[in-house]
RNA sequence: GCACGUGUGGCGGAAUUGGUAGACGCACUAGACUUAGGAUCUAGCGGUUAGUUCCAUGGGGGUUCAAGUCCCUCCACGUGCACCA
């Protein structure tokens, strides 16, 4: 075992003994929370990626703990999943024993690395104590009308056998195993979610998020405003909505197009002359994944709907009805009205089925491709001579008189999928009773525990492995007492995860999620940190979820997360992303063993910018190495004077790594300590105050080694309960300065200037320096520049 | 296709927001100390030149006394969303 790591080992234990980083939830200082993502424990352990955004959280807690904070930085475990699964599956061992021996891995792993986590408030959201809050909440949607089971064709992962959310099911793969994602009609519970689409948009102005994660959530939720318009089927009573956001195009309207699923076509069976061939083709739109249908490349393809008619609303043209798949039933209306000259697909659909285009915007080229741009409207009736905006409103105003449509905005963010059909997730606390239909659990009930059992496999027909297990779903109606049974369905791994930080406040209240006093006192997480991945998804369940529970009155924000930062990736030496089958996995273990955690950790912060991807390098791992023998080699050369040997670089470096830490500008922070570093080295001897400065300001990011000289050196109490240094804005500026001299604007040699200077004094020596003189021999001074502690430059003809 | 990013030495990256480009570290070279060094110290380290000479921040153009930084344009790479009507 090397030196650090002994140290380490000693200081762990002396923070935990003293309970340093508890944080108290009564306390006069003003309250910060920092929170990073809590982990999924997998079996392969700790990553040096949890290690990068583990230590800049930490150095940001312990900096602002010394600055006088009370400060939240608690940690937990998302431990739901199906990982966990798959290995009980395999192993037959109920997959709450791996996640224990997960977790005891993983927690060992982070506590030899020296974060200042608050390990009190610690939790798993597999604990029943915490899942028994999760179920009391899901039964909180369900209450306010929020939760609902609706029969959907939804997301089916035929490997997993399990439904997937729009989310997870990104790309038209299943996120977990990659199969190909099919369609299923299956009941699921759902959220609410696409009724707070607006003020999920509307409540990022109340938080602090990089505008690119805002941007992310925003373009999630997919916002587009645009008219509903109807149109009349000839010689029947129905009609066909369609959404658009090109109204003004009305007139242009050639075709409309259904989503072959489009229920209308149920109700017109029987005027439909080739019902055959539609029938025929919906059989073949449903065989294809949603990511096939999406597929660009791909020549579209439609049925016309014989017999039918619409009639365009505008000018009674008759329009022909076709159903073709590059309409979707689950955004707009499921039905779009097709204007070829102004739209791509609509020109292409119409180009091969050979049906008419009217131009209706002057510009383009409408034989060779569709117009998309703005122009004068032609053939238009009342929007003659308009442009797109004015011919937009004006077609609003047009079909809201004449009761034709309206103005109606769309979002691309659906309501949530809740429902999984696995065994390892928080079961829905709902039972079905043949009398009452679906009731809640009492309250006094829950948690609704998950058996204990050894059988862990979904089957095949797409029911939970909980539906087989009947001693358990067989129960009694809390309602009426008759025989029920249990909604076999768990939650999303997402569920646990959209409250947890809200736990931390009062993470062992068996009364409630938390008590109001807690929440109020905590309010918002300050900062939250979490990868890249999870800025869109996470950033918005965890969103709605607060608003939601803000709406019934039962915590005191409506958004939960002032600060949002994401971390980049630490990738193998290769620059690729490190996995086992590339061999390039850096185990944070064997690094804290061969070189300390400090050595880690300071590399880490070093590595780069801290929000950009870095590749590994044990190259640079050990120069931070060497930093830090070099940091203990200062003892050596301790004085018996007091103060700073040099002012100006001390305050300097304090201002750098205190804003540093705050700006996530770690490397720099680590960079200014080495040079502070390199000028102690120049001394002949320093004193203790110098010393004391360098390892208070370095202990956020190596805090044990610096603990441990502080110490061993008598220079004060306890570097983690020490107040953090502060600067003096006036001593971090040097009263002399190096100056560049330039000539039209290319250096020619430097002066030494002092702080209030006049400007003759400056030029004086400028013109005294002789590669200045040679550069203006014979040429006209036109102008003068002289930029005080900056640059002077000399513009010549 | 749309949106957002990013392009600086051999490498990771700095640059007080328009003011001496390459801080700091790695790698490398030479030297010192040494039985030895993969320890430590000292010096050097973008290219080029006789030269503090000239050229250099993806390419081209512009604004300015002054541009890595601002504007226009093109190129390359990355990420996200994707037939969104």
């Amino acid at each position: 075992m090397n030196e650090y790591k002994k140290i380490e080992e000693k200081w762990q234990k002396r923070w935990a003994d003293e309970h340093v980083f508890e944080a108290s939830n009564n306390s006069e200082k003003p309250k910060y929370y920092v929170l990073v993502e809590f982990p999924y424990p997998s079996g392969s352990g700790l990553h040096v990626g949890h290690v990068r955004s583990y230590s800049a959280l930490d150095s940001l807690a312990r900096m602002k703990r010394r600055q006088g904070y009370n400060v939240l930085f608690p940690m937990g475990w998302d431990a739901f999943g199906a990982p966990a699964e798959q290995y009980a599956i395999k192993n037959h061992i109920h997959p709450s024993l791996a996640v224990k021996e997960n977790i005891k891995t993983f927690k060992s792993q982070i506590e030899s690395l020296g974060i200042s986590f608050d390990w009190s408030r610690e939790f798993s959201t597999t604990d029943p104590e915490y899942y028994k809050w999760t179920q009391w909440q899901f039964l909180k949607f369900y209450e306010h009308g929020m939760a609902y089971k609706a029969k959907k064709d939804i997301n089916w992962c035929p490997n997993c056998k399990t439904g997937l959310s729009n989310e997870d099911a990104a790309g038209g793969v299943c996120e977990r195993c990659g199969s190909k994602v099919v369609q299923k009609e299956k009941e699921q519970w759902m959220l609410r979610m696409s009724d707070y689409a607006e003020s999920l948009i509307d409540g990022l102005k109340d938080t602090n998020f990089a505008e690119k994660i805002k941007l992310g959530q925003i373009n999630w939720i997919g916002k587009s405003t645009g008219a509903e318009v109807n149109f009349k089927i000839k010689d029947t009573d129905e009609k066909i909505i369609v959404y658009t956001t090109r109204c003004d195009t009305l007139f242009g309207a050639t075709f409309m197009v259904l989503a072959p699923e489009h229920p209308i076509l149920e109700k017109l069976k029987d005027k439909i002359k080739n019902m055959d061939e539609v029938i025929k083709y919906q059989k073949y739109a449903k065989e294809k994944t949603t990511f096939e249908r999406t597929e660009l490349v791909k020549e579209k393809t439609g049925v016309k709907l014989e017999g039918i008619t619409a009639i365009n609303p505008v000018n009674n043209e008759p329009v022909e009805v076709w159903i073709g798949d590059y309409v979707m039933m689950g955004y707009g209306t499921g039905a779009i009205m097709a204007v070829p000259a102004h739209d791509e697909r609509d020109y292409e659909f119409a180009k091969k089925y050979n049906i008419p285009i009217i131009q209706v915007i002057e510009g383009g080229d409408i034989d060779k491709e569709a117009y998309t741009g703005d122009g004068i409207h032609i053939n238009s009736g009342f929007l003659d001579g308009l442009n797109k905006e004015d011919a937009i409103n004006k077609m609003i105003e047009f079909l809201k008189e004449n009761n034709l449509g309206n103005e109606k905005v769309n979002y691309r963010l659906q309501d949530w999928i809740f429902s999984r059909q696995r065994f390892w997730g928080e079961p829905i606390p709902l039972v079905y009773c043949d009398n009452c239909g679906w009731v809640p659990v009492k309250e006094e009930e829950l948690p609704v525990l998950l058996p204990d059992v050894a059988e862990y496999e979904p089957t095949d027909d797409g029911e939970s492995p909980l539906a087989k297990i009947t001693d358990w779903v067989n129960t009694t109606c809390p309602k009426c007492g008759a025989h029920a049974r249990r909604e076999t369905d768990t939650m999303p791994n997402w569920a646990g995860s959209s409250w947890y930080f809200l736990r931390y406040m009062d993470a062992h209240n068996d009364k409630d999620f938390a008590s109001q006093e807690a929440l109020k006192y905590w309010g918002k997480v300050d900062w939250y940190n979490g990868g890249m991945e999870h800025t869109t998804r996470h950033l918005l369940y965890a969103r709605f979820w607060n608003q939601f529970l803000y709406n019934i009155g039962l915590v005191p924000n409506s958004e939960p997360i002032n600060t949002r930062v994401s971390h980049g990736m630490i990738l193998g030496a290769n620059n690729e992303k490190m996995s086992k089958s590339k061999g390039n996995v850096v185990n944070p273990d064997d690094i804290v063993n061969e070189f300390g955690a400090d050595t880690l950790r300071t590399y880490e912060m070093f590595i780069g910018d801290y929000e950009k991807d870095a590749a590994w390098s044990t190259d640079s791992l050990k120069g931070c190495r060497r930093f830090l023998d070099r940091v203990i080699r200062l003892q050596n050369k301790l004085n018996d004077k007091d103060g700073y040997t040099d002012e100006v670089i001390v305050h300097k470096t304090i201002k750098k790594v205190t804003n540093d830490i705050l700006n996530m500008k770690y490397n720099t922070a680590v960079s200014s300590l080495m040079i502070l570093t390199g000028a102690y080295e120049k001394e002949e001897s320093i004193t203790k105050d110098d010393y004391k400065v360098l390892l208070s300001l370095l202990n956020p990011i190596a805090p044990h080694i610096t603990e441990e000289l502080n110490e061993q050196n008598k220079l004060g109490e306890m570097l983690a309960k020490m107040p953090w240094p502060t600067y003096d804005e006036e001593k971090t500026i040097s009263n002399t300065f190096e100056i560049g001299v330039q000539v039209n604007g290319k250096l020619r040699g430097s002066i030494i200037t002092n702080e209030g200077e006049s400007n003759e004094e400056i030029l004086k020596k400028v013109y005294e320096l002789d590669n200045i003189k040679r550069n203006i021999e014979g040429k006209t001074i036109i102008k003068e520049i002289v930029i005080p502690n900056k640059i002077v430059n000399i513009v010549i003809k």
